[in-house]
DNA sequence: TAGATTGTTAATCGATTAACAATC
DNA sequence: TAGATTGTTAATCGATTAACAATC
């Protein structure tokens, strides 16, 4: 199994999106040329990306969308479904125990696990919270490989540790925790600091661009006020 | 004001999350080598980004720890508050209104909307839900540029269309839809689906390659079997 | 056939890493 | 002073874009 490129990994969902849609039109086939006009992505770009997902398509006609969508979400391993536990059941992570997108996703999550009594034993959204000294034996027991991490930051390092313990072999990370783990253990960090952070800059730089713009444009009428007098 | 890289950008809240660690311990000075340790972040890299901030440091010893934080806090502008309105006040939108996280990083959550009138009028952590039909008004009288986009993905585009007639320069899409909108606007996405897909391509490629080594010792073993025999 | 498309190979660009001079 | 560190310049690496041959 080849390795591919996290920034082609990350890009394969944006087609598949789109995919689903012209899918649900009745749209048989599919340029990379379309898909790269709609995803901003370069046409050579997106024609590599689905190459490596082993698809070949059919030239002066393009891509079967099915094929497209079989191939990629194969690729992504999104049609066989894997077992997840989620631990920390607050906002965040109840709100993802119920989230339905997940399962179209190849990702189950079977069980969630809170340190609080009074959280554990209930049912979110039909799935079941246990307390959290249960994880490690169930994790055994049930062969469970992804852990969902949506505890608050100064329990993400020891709960992360507990998972890896307890077989764990991939941590989806909500937190804003840096996790020091071993190295063969997967984490992959939903990372809403950093996305704040692009954002809050790219605002400070296009305000000072705006205005910039406008003493240009104040500087300029007052040339052309003189230029009149 | 120079335009930092994207990854820059998305490695210095991870700096800065240690920093506060340290600052908390009481520690004084940090150097570039043990913040490049603690990220795996090769040395240069965190040289080159803590630069881009406009931060110097001292030879030998290394760089202050509070000045690097507001250094790094004002790059990011997350000194001053920013005002944002949140559309869509479900399950995750829900949870985000009450991130007292964000207040910590220059972003001030005012306002909530949602089309629901059963959730309109209600408050959700002390944050006011409208309904969505006030949103333009308040957007514009409020002069707020920030619109956080938490609806389901088949009014992501229709409602993202509304925020930026009403003013919205910057949007900090949860949804999975691909946002068609003005060159000038702000598109920040938090990608989930990416992540995911990250991640189970990642365990998949593990899989493979632990079933191959298995493969291998087995072979192995056999081979000294038959060695013995 | 001509035009549109695929898919590959070469060129460019940007980000990361290596090498090294400067300094408290 | 010697060692540790900063910060810069050069080299490498990987990802993106450009050019082009192949084809239904």
């Amino acid at each position: 199994m080849i390795s591919i490129p996290v920034l082609t990994l990350k890009r394969l969902p944006q087609y598949l999106e789109l995919l689903y849609g012209f899918e649900h039109e009745g749209q048989d086939t599919i340029s990379a040329t379309r898909l790269a006009e709609l995803t901003g992505v370069h046409m050579t770009q997106v024609r590599k990306d689905i190459a490596l997902t082993g698809v070949v398509g059919i030239p002066k006609v393009g891509h079967k969308v099915r094929d497209l969508i079989e191939s990629i979400e194969s690729c992504l391993n999104w049609k066989d479904h894997s077992s997840a536990f989620l631990v920390g059941v607050g906002r965040l992570g109840s709100s993802l125990l119920g989230y339905s997108e997940f399962k179209r996703k190849g990702l189950n999550i079977v069980a969630g696990f809170d340190t609080d009594p009074s959280v554990a034993g209930s049912l979110v959204d039909g799935v079941i919270v246990h307390p959290m000294d249960k994880f490690a034996n169930l994790c055994r027991r049930m062969k469970v490989h992804i852990g969902i991490l949506t505890v608050p930051a100064d329990q993400a390092q020891a709960t992360a540790e507990l998972m890896v313990e307890s077989g764990i072999l991939a941590i989806w990370n909500f937190t804003p925790t840096l996790l020091q783990l071993d190295e063969g253990i997967i984490v992959e960090d939903v990372d809403m600091s950093a996305s704040l952070a692009v954002l809050s800059r790219r605002l400070s730089e296009k305000y000072e661009q705006d205005s910039q713009q406008d003493n240009k444009s104040k500087n300029k009428k007052n040339t052309i006020d003189q230029e009149k007098q």
